[in-house]
DNA sequence: GAGAGAATAGAACGACCGTACTATTCTGTC
DNA sequence: GACAGAATAGTACGGTCGTTCTATTCTCTC
């Protein structure tokens, strides 16, 4: 995970390097233990650094969660959105979108599924810049669900009986329920039953 | 809330009646705060009680999370499961089941949503006795669920082509994802988004 | 390779945590 | 209405938290 990290992003001074290795840790422990409950020195230990070393990458516990969620989103991005992006527009994106989304819960990018769909949970009722950005990274993936989905209505591979918020929605939904049972039942049959039920969702809604 | 509960739980004495107003603050306060990071001595601020007191009714404070846990499982089945065990077996009982766990989420019978929802995210890797409660009660809405949906279909009101547990997983995954978004963007026609997918998933089930 | 500045470590702080123990007040029973 | 026991309060303890300050080690540039 880190190797492709370090592929694409090119980290020059020490400071960079470490600072990114804490972050890839902090979002994969914030995943099992939670943001907000991953302390600085649990986190120093994970990162093989004294809690002030670490402490002083970032300044403030609250900037440190700030630069961790940033970093998740990125992943996010390299792991969903783009592959997507090779999908020619239409029905194929729509489906690589939601097949890499359900891809990605799967293959334990995080070791404790989707990095957003645990921290929404938990900063729901935190208000504060945490919580926005958190927001705001989980409001551009369903608007870019509902683009290419009314990309895939304006090329006539989707009726528009059901208006492309309706469609991203429920594929959304199919694909969010796969990754919290996964994390609570540890039963790998429901990312079949997601990407089954997605799939059907689509073909259901074929122009005639 | 509290008063639905004390008509039908009959409370004597008073150690049992401050012991129930605490264990429905404390339901209330961890959708909205988390069941962990709710400290005992916020919770017994909240309640009115100094720390010391609060903590003799329970003895430690895994004890207090079980409590916490069987009281929002009985607030849960007054409220969902046995409001729809009043519609007639078959489809009307599935669509109550669905329909009385939107309404659940949207009424805010917690403020902070589905109890279950969040507190299976934030127990999901914290193994231990309180994990294992959450779990199971999660598992026995699935099942009530999807016995409601073979009872429909051994009615012949719904098709046997798709299996019940299949079925179970969309319709949970809708009421999830409506309970979720709301708490995120606050847009409370997410549940008519949940609702009316639920309705036309069934109907699209309805044999020919 | 020397020197400046970045990077890391160490120690200490006040605050809050869960818990234990003791003391006090209150409740329900005879 | 007294009295036993339940219910609540007060206080203190060791531990961890985020944060600060100072000291040391390392890195990169000239």
């Amino acid at each position: 995970m880190v190797g492709t990290r370090n592929q694409t992003t090119v980290l020059k001074t020490k400071g960079e390097r470490t600072r990114h290795s804490i972050l890839t840790r902090a979002a994969e422990l914030a995943t099992q233990e939670g943001l907000e409950p991953l302390s600085i020195g649990r986190l120093a230990e994970a990162a093989q650094l004294s809690k002030s070393g670490l402490f002083a990458h970032f300044g403030s516990k609250e900037e440190l969660q700030l630069a961790t969620v940033d970093h998740a989103a990125a992943l996010f991005r390299e792991e969903v959105i783009d592959p997507a992006r090779e999908a020619p527009r239409g029905l194929p994106r729509v489906w690589a979108l939601c097949d890499h989304m359900v891809d990605y819960a799967e293959r334990q990018v995080f070791p404790g599924g989707c990095f957003f769909a645990a921290t929404s949970a938990e900063f729901n009722h935190r208000p504060g810049p945490v919580r926005d950005r958190i927001e705001a990274m989980i409001r551009s993936w369903l608007s870019y669900l509902e683009h290419a989905v009314e990309q895939a209505q304006d090329a006539g591979e989707l009726s528009r009986e059901t208006s492309a918020r309706t469609i991203a929605f429920q594929l959304d939904a199919f694909a969010q329920s796969a990754n919290s049972q996964f994390q609570l039942f540890r039963d790998p049959t429901v990312f079949d039953e997601a990407r089954r039920a997605i799939r059907e969702r689509l073909e259901s809604l074929r122009p005639a």
